[in-house]
DNA sequence: CCATGTGAAAGCGTTCACAGCG
DNA sequence: CGCTGTGAACGCTTTCACATGG
């Protein structure tokens, strides 16, 4: 698992789950949001039906694994025909939660938090950027897309101000436990960790992170392998 | 899986592989990196052992995972004491070919490619961004961390003379494809897709992806569900 | 008739628990 | 004695294959 969120449930014993709605299964999730890209291409299309193999070629993923994972959600297609794109796309954004929108901010107003800033693509998704945080003087007061950087110690008063429960973090590795602790007391309850480091959270938060450089090394290792396959049974495989 | 690979194998009868050396579960290579990270930190602290345990402490895993995933490796522990820092370093960078550095391409020099062209990760961990491509005639020729932007016609020369192996695509969803099949053209075999799109590429390509809004969206279904938990029995659960 | 929805089977990945060795 | 290395148990995910129903 790349991005690692599971919430640490299933160790504790878990205050004996209220009839609560639906928890679908982590691979199920971690697809829904491309299904959702698949739908919107496909409604700009003017499809208005879409058969699981359909959307599984848009999705990138094997058609029975759509049908598993959308009945899941219940049963929303029509058999011999396929699923209506515009109603399956309002249920998975009701699933996903993504009928509100989240405020957001960037802890970290460098190279990689200011290209976040100025990505077009959170606000199209319903993720308001609102707020930015650094410790470096120099950088706080200048804008970082459309918002404006603080210092560090406005954190828990913006956070609060603004209503803002998710949180990027893209500062130097040394620094983000110590930005994780703060957010978290300031009561954010997501955060995209973009350093290599593990966090420690309360189990009530969510992380999530990405790790470009760790990303090339997978790719290395694949690359790597092929390489040898070719060069040590030197007359080489015919093909 | 964030970054979903896996080379397309699997589906192909696969040339009757030859004896060749190591397939490591696709789940251990993704964690490959993270003991990796762990290690220089530990190394970095003068640490010449350390037990699966306090490997999997700073990797953020569980220790019988660590052992696993090492022994796939081979046998490079101590019983009764734990593992050679140095010693497991090296296998580890065998192992994922860190052992020559890889030329990587950016194609795409708006916000992310920027970003992308200065981030320091890269270079320290052996990945040598080399080159930038784009379409823009305003972005041609401007520099980008240490490299300059090429004219997208240029690229199938450049990828040749500078040895480009990988290339990240942080050009809009529309333009990946195409560009994807151009750098395949060219002799990239390993490409790192930021645009939110689906790429299909031969068998030979290795493709990882990297969904922003995505990750964010995932952790807006978390989000989602703990409110529910919380609101929806009215008067909260004694907690 | 055709594509969904779903049990059942197969495949992976993770965790447990302990034998074995330094 | 302590920690590694690993077989076996477990649980999750994917895939198969078909009964079901519009």
């Amino acid at each position: 698992m790349l991005g690692s969120v599971s919430p640490r449930h299933t160790i504790e014993p878990m205050p004996a789950a209220p009839p609560g709605p639906r928890p679908l299964p982590e691979a199920t999730v971690r697809r829904l949001p491309l299904y959702l890209r698949a739908l919107v291409d496909a409604i700009d299309e003017r499809q208005l039906m879409l058969s699981s193999e359909e959307l599984a070629a848009r999705a990138g993923v094997n058609a029975a694994q759509v049908r598993k994972d959308l009945s899941h959600l219940g049963s929303y297609g029509t058999r011999g025909v396929g699923y209506d794109t515009e109603l399956l796309r309002q249920q998975i954004n009701r699933q996903l939660g993504l009928t509100h929108e989240y405020n957001v901010a960037i802890v970290g107003a460098g190279n990689l938090g200011q290209a976040l800033g100025n990505y077009r693509g959170f606000t199209e998704r319903g993720f308001n950027v609102v707020a930015a945080f650094d410790t470096d003087p120099d950088k706080v007061g200048r804008r970082l897309g459309s918002v404006v950087v603080y210092p560090m110690a406005e954190l828990p008063q913006v956070v609060g101000e603004k209503g803002i429960t998710m949180a990027l973090i893209t500062a130097p590795a040394h620094a983000a436990q110590d930005i994780a602790d703060r957010l978290v007391a300031a009561g954010v309850t997501s955060v995209l960790n973009f350093a290599p480091t593990v966090l420690n959270v309360a189990s009530h938060v969510s992380v999530r992170k990405v790790d470009l450089a760790v990303e090339l090394q997978i790719l290395g290792y694949y690359e790597h392998l092929r390489n040898d396959r070719v060069t040590s049974p030197k007359v080489a495989s015919a093909n």
